[in-house]
DNA sequence: ATATACATACCATTTAGTTTGTATTTAGTT
DNA sequence: AACTAAATACAAACTAAATGGTATGTATAT
């Protein structure tokens, strides 16, 4: 809840302001080579702003990764690809959305919480889980589009829904580390192609021309 | 090339033993948050050896990601996945191996490149550009063998033998994000199942019936 | 004799976190 | 409606510890 002071009035309140300054940061440089000072600086508070908002630097990188399981849930939630009538068109068009969003800078598209849980899963058990909960949170949201497309199309294979939406994700989080590796955005598409082949072929559609 | 001392005859010199600390504990705390203390630590050497054999930790992290290369490199020439006749049941096989050596802690079977690429892509050009070449230079090893299997199946798609080698490696690498992600090594076998599937598909062969 | 491979002690800077102070908002009382 | 008290949301200056790196010395190998 902003509270707008008659000083700053428009410009958000610091907490905000220093979780859109992680996003940012994290996933260009990392959580660990975030510095404290660095957030500040872009959010433009104070310290003291800071450690109010925050008991300790990692407590912020609990709060970046709800805020961004937040923001990003609403976008999805938001997103075309959940109008086709057809359950399968529909998670294909997910794949599809996916790869439509690889825009910009690597650190625009690439997932704030992936980067923090390949990072510090060992150091930090509970940034660790709010990542965690991010990413099988979203991959859950798949689950019944797969299912309901396995009933439709009378699909039976030794894979589960569950188990299909966690690989989405994972081929997604892949493709980053490529793009990252190989600073080429187009590495984080090209297997996002493929997911879309494995799925036609695990529903038995043929493959679109593609344009 | 290790030289022996009279001091500290069997247990290798200080360069190979940093390499080797740098291996466990980037892999664990990931590349910003090892700190040369622990690495000297770990290797059980000073910081003037540090800095005698590396100009920075930067150059350390090169170096690191090189003799991740070296020692990969061999340990995959040396795997049983060469052995098949069939150019695509060596492929199957790949993927199989991959899946086999996922045992233990997570620090011990996720990969040093691709954790450093992920989190030092824009600070460091050196680091990632060595981790990029470990890792694509890997996926370079499985084109052959691919691009045989296309020929000898007449297999003709819209995906090249570099495409779906560098997928295998995003597959991989996504798997292991999601184990760390969620804690459990499980995650990253389970996207090699898909991975599996979705070669066989490629190649028209029907799954094989899991033990 | 010289270069290599370390060890020891030290240093400047950076870093997360603290302390203290103050403007603004909210709640309670009259 | 006016006043007060307490809580909230910051700002500024400071601190102790950690960190990457250096300066210098020494044993070993060539």
């Amino acid at each position: 809840m902003p509270r707008p002071s008659k000083l700053s009035p428009e410009r958000g309140n610091a907490r905000t302001r220093l979780l859109e300054a992680a996003q940012d940061i994290i996933r260009s440089k990392g959580f660990a080579a975030t510095t404290v000072d660095d957030l500040c600086k872009q959010a433009e508070v104070t310290k003291g702003a800071f450690f109010h908002h925050f008991d300790s630097k990692e407590a912020l990188g609990v709060a970046a990764a709800e805020y961004w399981t937040e923001t990003t849930s609403a976008f999805f939630a938001a997103a075309p690809y959940h109008l086709p009538d057809d359950p399968l068109d529909r998670v294909l068009a997910y794949v599809a959305f996916r790869r439509a969003i690889i825009v910009g800078q690597i650190a625009e598209f690439t997932c704030l919480v992936g980067t923090m849980a390949q990072e510090v899963y060992a150091i930090s058990p509970d940034i660790r889980e709010a990542c965690g909960k991010s990413i099988f949170g979203h991959a859950a949201t798949l689950e019944g589009d797969i299912r309901a497309a396995m009933q439709a199309r009378r699909i039976q294979g030794d894979w589960t829904p569950e188990s299909l939406a966690r690989h989405t994700q994972a081929v997604i989080q892949g493709g980053f580390v490529l793009a990252k590796a190989g600073n080429d955005p187009d590495l984080a598409r090209e297997s996002l192609d493929h997911l879309d082949r494995y799925i036609r072929c695990l529903f038995n559609v043929p493959d679109e021309v593609e344009a």
